[in-house]
DNA sequence: TGAAATCGTTAACAAAAGATAAGGAATAAG
DNA sequence: CTTATTCCTTATCTTTTGTTAACGATTTCA
């Protein structure tokens, strides 16, 4: 699948870049690091594949080693996107795989995209496992915190900012987003509508 | 302090009612939780009183028995209320417990709020307690991931929702907060004015 | 290569929200 | 009991956003 014009990366190489993104989280020892790997899957997503889907569960949590995804909903028909993630990131609907409930959101590569794969019944297991058991519940924990930070910085942008101290915020904060993703998309993201990021940009061009 | 007209409730009772909220998470042996108390302080607070204040970390996480605070930025002077949290939820100022960063907003109690707290400390000790170390870890986490599904539902709110439709669906899953709360404190967890509020009650009215 | 789809901008109008001020009801404080 | 304070509403005016549609430019795809 386009493997030899963008040859997929060793899965080796993978796993290295995997722990080094893992790290700021845990760190094992090899000898557990061995024993994690077993319960890793791989895939490579195609532009426009499906990671998460609405309506169904969602069983894995995935860590980017390549490219983007996008998280979008679908309100009546329009998909509303509401977050990204590019490498080095995690990725999943949280909600659905934490709860086991169906995805009420869609994540889609925006690029090619490889992903490393834990499933939520692997997840269980290294739970269980008496060498990783320890330290997978202290990495759950540690992410699950980071998450609350991301979010919470995200909702209070929400109730302090409007959506053009928010645009200036991301453009200063984050402005490669602006030359991988397409700026309805951003638009959405803002809590607005494309046409409105538009006319904001105009507006702040002259600040 | 008003404690001849209000009494405090029994710390017996208070754990009681502690040990059958966290139990939402994870449950304790009476052994267990013998230890586990020994790492709780209480505090009962005014009206009005602070839990965590802007620009100093906040060294707690708090367990509320009774009562109900909110959370708020100043900005430029202005108070804008960001949250609630009422009887039987964790309070904390999570991204400064965690981070150990100075806390961005405040939390107040809005009502005489009987609190029980562990400190960042203390939960670190629990956390290499030999009994309490793995279920405190997992409660961490379980936490933690309630969190960041209610945090993914607000974002989601500001995503896809207009103001009015914000309004519409709390006053439906939550009515009992608009007995509890000033219109213009729920106001700004709607993320607009009060004066505008006040325009969508009376405009929703005839719906 | 040629047709179709995607994407950003702009315009025009309607709808909603922000800002400010004023008034009255309810509540709290002395 | 009287005076402040707090809170919600209403009005007016300005600013911003949403909606819809149109137009080119670019990209995608057959």
């Amino acid at each position: 699948m386009g493997s030899y014009f963008i040859p997929d990366m060793d899965k080796q190489l993978q796993i290295n870049v995997f722990r080094a993104g893992i790290a700021q989280f845990v760190t094992f020892s090899d000898l557990e690091w061995e024993a994690l790997t077993q319960y890793l899957n791989f895939s490579t997503l195609n532009k426009k594949e499906y990671f998460a889907v609405e309506g169904k569960v969602c069983d894995y949590m995935a860590f980017i080693v390549k490219g983007a995804v996008r998280y979008y909903h679908d309100k009546d028909g329009q998909e509303i996107t509401g977050y990204f993630s590019f490498e080095n990131e995690f990725a999943s609907s949280y909600k659905s795989f934490i709860k086991r409930t169906p995805s009420t959101n869609y994540i889609q590569a925006l690029e090619e995209t490889q992903l490393i794969l834990i499933s939520h019944n692997n997840f269980q297991k290294m739970l269980d496992n008496q060498l990783l058991g320890l330290k997978i519940e202290r990495f759950g924990r540690l992410i699950a915190e980071y998450y609350i930070c991301c979010y919470d910085d995200r909702v209070t942008s929400f109730i302090l900012q409007s959506p053009e101290e928010r645009y200036t915020a991301i453009e200063k904060t984050r402005p490669d987003i602006f030359q991988r993703v397409p700026q309805h998309f951003i638009a959405n993201f803002l809590g607005i509508t494309p046409v409105s990021l538009s006319r904001i940009r105009k507006r702040t061009l002259s600040k």
